[in-house]
RNA sequence: GCCGAAGUGGCGAAAUUGGCAGACGCACUUGACUCAAAAUCAAGCGGUAGCAAUACCGUGCCGGUUCGAGUCCGGCCUUCGGCACCA
């Protein structure tokens, strides 16, 4: 029978009686844990990029399966999340429906891939079973510290009706919308994941991880060194403090700024002043963040009449605010030194405020101002003369002396903001009681439930808030009447712990048992997005740190090793997307050729990482490919048991070596998930097996394990289709409990070696040399060679190189 | 603006530590089979010149190091990611 999906079905059927893809739990020593991202259950059916995503994975997973891994492979969904709310708003459609309808649907086209999913170990994360948890999280990191309440302005989506995380607002706009993000004041739930800042940096160098993603990683918690020094209030007993990492410029510092929310604005301000400061505070208020955050926007601020005494010198110097200066970043405040830092510059130009040079560059460098480059000091008392790096350090000890300042590390990264004022997600399990405050809700009355009836409004307030028998409840400490939260967690909450409950995902007495969880991971290979570099990443990574201080678990990162694959566009080499009319449709695509087909496209037409543009010649191209195989297959178990020689000429060395070549290549190839040239030595080993096929007395024995070789390598790739091969070359169900072929060194060394002859560089002509051949004897051979002399000329050689095995080069003059 | 990655035939892409550029495939051309077409099988296929042997050019651009550079160094250009008043 002809390859086509009916044989995906028949061999999937078959998989799933005889279960062989089960996890076996007892063989813990030799697991390995294979993971990709797992999927938000979209209305929309697989797209390319699942496939691609999942199929490929698989394909990795099934070669460790085969080469005696215990491999754990499981599947599941992120399903709570804002498409479904809105879809509910638009429809009616309550999100458990819809979602829990196209969770089933997703099921059964992940089912059709062909994969060695095991569906045991299942995780849906909108079911109580599994939200349960979160919320127990949810309680340790609040009994530990690690999660806390504040008044934040937020970024608000007045389209979304909900808070965005300042990662999800881009360029100003909802990432989800696109519509204009605004400033709001809530009190909202954090998570401290400032607290891991420093180890989240320092775990980064032992991943095996991609470098961008690293790096991304590292100017994400964007660490800081510096110092912090204190400036008094000129006349009064208060005092602030700002963080400079150029402490060296300090002697420049002609005024300093706070943030017009800081604090100590409204103490500092003189009468004078105190009419253009509120107004000034009442005009920064207008402006949003987004605004605020444009490097283009003209610098304003306004003098509070207050000074501030310099700790070195005691000079007295102007205190301004200004929006430049940043409330959530170090201090709040900054000093100012106009001459060795642009923003200062540009304001103390604007203002008129004093520019002093303390910096001057090395000899031959230009140092006009601003100079911001480190460089020696000047006009700095004592530590003229010092380089900046010296000086910083000299100066921070001085203040030290004088209790004026310290080293200081700051870190770009903020806390997790994790309040949603939204219906369909976790409900965060705390309770507000008149009396007894912040009351979290006991464990055992766990999970707090999401109801089913409420009512969608878009009106920016939470539908739980308006669901009284959900809202309203007893206060567990008092008994007294209580309201619970009304907002939902983050679902970047769900997706930061759920590949530590698929090993035990039954368990009802806890997350996860931690014996378990320390032998099943940390997940070996992940493979998903890059798009989740930043966030999914690190926050996973925060919460399994968490959860080791907590004593949940003994290991320090989640995942070891980490893969983004590529994105596949549209034929037009555009992003795929339903306006423009460009995407593929995997089952369409499926229905014609098979999955195998489809699969095997993917691997071969594109660098797994860059991914690229779809093209529907590239997939016939492979249909045609597996034809080739197929029928070779077909072919061969006819003529099977037709006596042959047993010859092993130069003919049968050939394929045997184009065999071991393929198994070596293949193997270390797809290790690396560069699956393109994996295939491509496939095909020059079928290619050879025909070459074979076509002579007269052939080796059969040798011929039939080549052959045998070949679908082996195949099967990660097609598995169906090699299971069908296997079948019709009359071997034992199944292929996939076969070992993973292992190269032959000795096949791979040829009786001779073609090199090349390079004359001055340049290659000229080749010659055939015996593989033990020294390079005295390749020198000679190639000297020797009838063409050499007319390269060479009347030129003398000047020298030879030659490199064994590859070429040698004759350099004359 | 800063940080990072990438630019290779008509196309998708390969290329160990600096060592034969273009593996494998698509498209195309030719031949075999066929009444014919498709499919299949076989062969060719970077550019220019030439009947040919061959010569010269060729990995975004300019320069450098080297016996030898797609690969290393310096300077540009373009594209794509990340960050962006971070003190």
């Amino acid at each position: 029978m002809a390859y086509s999906v009916d044989i995906d079905r028949k061999w999937q059927k078959k998989w799933e009686e005889t279960r062989i893809y089960r996890f076996d739990k007892k063989n813990l020593e030799k697991k390995l844990y294979c993971l990709e991202m797992f999927s938000y259950p979209s209305g929309a059916k697989l797209h390319a990029g699942h496939w691609y995503n999942f199929g490929l994975t698989d394909s990795w997973a099934r070669i460790k399966r085969m080469q005696g891994y215990n491999v754990f492979h499981p599947q599941g969904f992120d399903a709570f999340g804002l498409p479904a709310e809105n879809y509910a708003i638009k429809t009616g459609i309550h999100p458990k429906d819809s979602t829990l309808k196209n969770i089933a649907t997703m099921e059964e086209q992940l089912r059709q891939m062909g994969a060695t999913f095991d569906w045991d170990y299942e995780v849906v994360t909108c079911l109580p079973e599994y939200y349960r948890w979160t919320q127990w999280i949810f309680l340790q990191l609040y009994k530990h510290g690690l999660a806390y309440r504040k008044n934040a302005p937020v970024n608000w989506c007045p389209s979304c009706k909900t808070v965005l995380a300042n990662e999800q607002v881009v360029d100003g706009c909802c990432e989800r919308c696109s519509s204009e993000v605004t400033r709001k004041n809530l009190t909202q739930w954090f998570f401290r994941i400032t607290k891991y800042a420093q180890e989240l940096l320092d775990c980064l160098p032992d991943l095996d991880w991609p470098e961008k993603t690293k790096k991304i990683q590292t100017n994400w918690i964007g660490r800081s060194e510096g110092a912090e020094i204190e400036f008094k209030v000129a006349g009064s007993d208060l005092s602030f403090r700002v963080f400079t990492t150029r402490a060296d410029t300090l002697y420049g510092v002609t005024y300093v700024v706070l943030a017009p929310e800081h604090e100590l604005v409204d103490k500092i301000t003189t009468e004078d002043c105190r009419q253009a400061v509120e107004e000034y505070k009442k005009a920064v208020a207008k402006v949003s963040e987004i605004d605020r955050m444009s490097t283009v926007r003209e610098k304003t601020g306004v003098f509070t009449g207050a000074y501030a005494v310099h700790p070195l010198t005691g000079e007295k110097v102007q205190i301004w605010i200004a929006d430049y200066v940043l409330a959530g970043y170090g201090t709040g405040c900054v000093m100012a030194v106009p001459a060795h830092d642009e923003r200062d510059y540009e304001f103390a130009q604007k203002y008129s405020l004093e520019i002093r040079r303390v910096i001057k560059g090395a000899e031959g460098v230009d140092d006009a101002l601003p100079f911001v480059e480190d460089g020696f000091l000047t006009g700095s008392m004592e530590f003229d003369g010092l380089s900046s790096e010296e000086a910083r350090a000299a100066i921070v000890k001085n203040l030290e002396s004088v209790n004026a300042g310290e080293p200081k590390v700051t870190y770009r990264l903020r806390d997790w903001l994790v309040s949603r004022q939204r219906y369909w997600g976790t409900p965060i399990p705390i309770i507000y009681c008149d009396k007894c405050g912040t009351v979290p809700v006991p464990e055992d009355q766990l999970p707090v439930e999401l109801p089913y009836n409420v009512v969608f409004t878009p009106d920016g307030e939470s539908p739980l808030a308006k669901c009284e028998e959900f809202i309203n409840t007893t206060c567990p400490d008092c008994g007294g009447p209580a309201k619970r939260d009304s907002d939902t967690l983050d679902t970047f909450v769900c997706s930061s712990w759920y590949f530590l409950r698929y090993p035990d995902n039954k368990n009802d007495r806890e997350p996860f048992n931690r014996e378990l969880i320390n032998k099943m991971l940390p997940v070996d290979k992940y493979v998903g997005g890059a798009e989740h570099a930043a966030m999914h990443l690190l926050y996973a990574r925060f919460f399994t740190k968490a959860l080791r201080d907590m004593g949940c678990l003994d290991f320090d990162e989640p995942f070891l090793s980490l893969v983004h694959q590529g994105v596949i566009l549209g034929a037009d080499g555009q992003k795929m997307s339903k306006s423009r009319g460009n995407t593929v449709s995997p089952d369409e695509y499926i229905e014609r050729y098979g999955s195998d087909v489809f699969r095997m496209y993917l691997a071969f037409g594109f660098n797994y990482v860059e991914g690229g543009p779809w093209s529907d010649e590239g997939i016939k191209a492979m249909d045609r490919f597996v034809a080739r195989v197929e029928r070779l297959v077909t072919n061969f178990a006819r003529e099977k048991g037709t006596p042959g020689s047993d010859r092993f000429g130069p003919d049968e060395k050939e394929l045997n070596y184009v065999r071991h070549y393929a198994i070596k290549c293949a193997t270390e190839d797809t290790e690396v998930f560069q699956f393109n040239t994996a295939i491509a030595r496939i095909m020059e080993l079928i290619n050879a097996l025909y070459k074979y096929g076509a002579l007269e007395n052939r080796n059969m024995k040798l011929m039939e394990d080549a052959l045998k070789d070949a679908i082996l390598l195949i099967s990660p790739f097609a598995p169906h289709f090699a299971e069908e091969m296997w079948q019709t070359l009359g071997y034992d169900y199944s292929i996939f409990n076969q070992s993973w072929p292992i190269h032959d060194e000795k096949a791979l060394v040829r009786d001779e070696i073609e090199m090349a002859v390079q004359i001055n560089g340049q290659v000229k002509f080749r010659i055939n040399v015996p593989r033990d051949a020294d390079d005295k004897q390749v020198e000679e051979a190639a000297l020797a060679d009838e063409r050499a002399p007319g390269y060479i000329g009347g030129r003398s050689i000047v020298k030879v190189i030659v490199v064994k095995g590859r070429l040698i080069n004759i350099v004359v003059k």
